[in-house]
DNA sequence: ACGTCGAAATCTCTTACCTCA
DNA sequence: ACTGAGGTAAGAGATTTCGAC
């Protein structure tokens, strides 16, 4: 924000362009509340509010976003504006802080997901080794089993030198289907995109994310979403990828 | 209990003004 | 001096909320 302004003239406070006035009784206090509205368009009186002025207001907007009328009126008479003044910049206030949040939201929805779609590539990368190893795998099985072909009694696994059993071709696809990489992957199919897809439910449910509010200030829930801990799964021991598992 | 109406509050979009680079 | 961009106070209309009937 640039630092500048304007110290306005006291006249200008107050008679801020050509108003007409309203008198209105004030619901809470019973008291007389001044509304006014501009007649004319061209307001060439309009001054920026005084540093003091805005302090105020901004220390206000901290504790409550709304203010009620009462509170509206105190303030007003407080820093010596208008209460529809004070109305006003609540509201413009308001949609500003809404118009950050937002920028701030996508900002770090932005960084999830490519910190998800930079995993995605890692773990896609691994399995593309995992397979490759695999091949290799079958066809130092497949050749010791021509080798004895015929020699041996028909026996349907082999021994690693691990001492574990590798079972037969027939099972094998199904065994390996079941097996787990270091990281608790389990071995994917083909379409990674359907995969990708499905985990982010990006198209099915874009309205999903922002449904989950969180109080802005002063507790209120009109504004917008933070979405601190979205993917923040660690408090439960989830781990995203488990979702494939 | 439910629907309707009106007033007030609020939201959203826009305009006009001001300042600065 | 002029200009365009950006911030902000305020206008205007739409929508929501709430109390009275």
């Amino acid at each position: 924000m640039r630092s500048y302004h304007i110290q306005p003239h006291k006249e200008d406070q107050i008679l801020v362009g050509e108003y007409t006035q309203r008198i209105m009784e004030d619901p809470y206090s019973g008291m007389p509340e001044v509304t006014t509205t501009k007649k004319k368009k061209n307001n060439k009186n309009k001054r920026r509010f005084s540093d003091e002025q805005i302090r105020s207001l901004e220390s206000m907007f901290e504790s409550e976003s709304r203010l009620e009328p009462r509170k509206k009126l105190q303030v007003a008479k407080d820093i010596g504006l208008q209460p529809r003044q004070v109305a006003i910049w609540f509201q413009n206030k308001r949609a500003r802080w809404k118009s950050k949040q937002l920028e701030r939201d996508y900002t770090m929805l932005q960084s999830n997901y490519d910190n998800l779609a930079s995993k995605y590539e890692s773990l896609k990368k691994e399995k593309q080794a995992l397979a490759f190893q695999l091949q290799k795998l079958k066809e130092l099985v497949k050749k010791p089993k021509e080798e004895d072909d015929g020699q041996c009694c028909g026996d349907q696994q082999v021994i690693t030198m691990e001492g574990e059993a590798i079972k037969s071709d027939s099972e094998e696809q199904h065994s390996f289907s079941m097996e787990r990489s270091e990281h608790g992957l389990g071995v994917l199919s083909d379409d990674d995109s359907t995969i990708m897809t499905s985990y982010f439910e990006l198209e099915q449910e874009p309205t999903s994310f922002i449904t989950m509010v969180e109080p802005g200030p002063g507790g209120d829930d009109w504004h917008s979403f933070e979405t601190d801990g979205l993917f923040d799964q660690s408090s439960n021991g989830y781990q995203w990828w488990d979702f494939w598992s």
